[in-house]
DNA sequence: ACTTACCGTAAGCCATGAGTTACTCTGCTT
DNA sequence: AAGCAGAGTAACTCATGGCTTACGGTAAGT
């Protein structure tokens, strides 16, 4: 019931830079800032999103705070969306045999 | 390149009433719209987002329009999704190791 | 202990977008 | 052709949320 909450957090195109920033491994809050084009704070709120959301997880490392990618949120967005492929695939099918 | 503005379209919660509606296969605008707490004309700025997302087609049956789930949109969203699946794994894997 | 690095929270501003009503247009029907 | 059904567009209102600055809090270094 949690993809509903994914969807509205990737849907900002700032939480899609760190979501796709994390792709290549676990960061810190100060890495995933830098480059962006947000302030560090910023970045802290849309972390807090991502992970409430269930795409993130955040372990603690000292004064760091570590995210990564989590596959549970990740996983509840992919099933819904494989609700409806099916009905996709059906509709092509009647309109290429037109 | 699409799979933004499907994440944008499908974040709204009208929105996805609307496409779970049709799941069920193609409808016209006013049986969608009927049944949903909004006004008909904000069922058709829906579509048109979803339409515009790549998310479903327009046919046109006299004076009614048919709606229905396009497979584009949803697969290139699919593909944005999968990704990210491989490290996620990985994550939950290290994770799991600990 | 004091400072510095690292990060989350609070409060406020402002733009975006979802909703409404009113209007227009097109295509049947009689 | 006149009326009606079905649906998109325009203009406007208003709330949501993303961003900023300022502040507080914890952990490591000297």
């Amino acid at each position: 019931m949690s993809y509903s909450a994914s969807l509205v957090a990737l849907a900002d195109p700032t939480r899609r830079k760190i979501f796709e920033r994390l792709r290549r491994g676990p960061l810190a809050v100060g890495a995933i800032a830098e480059g962006l084009p947000v302030s560090r704070p910023a970045v802290s709120q849309h972390l807090k999103v991502l992970k409430e959301a269930g795409l993130l997880t955040e372990t603690q490392d000292g004064a760091r705070r570590i995210y990564r990618i989590d596959p549970e949120g990740l996983g509840q967005l992919r099933a819904w969306l494989d609700q409806f492929w099916d009905v996709a695939l059906e509709n092509f099918k009647a309109d290429a045999e037109k």
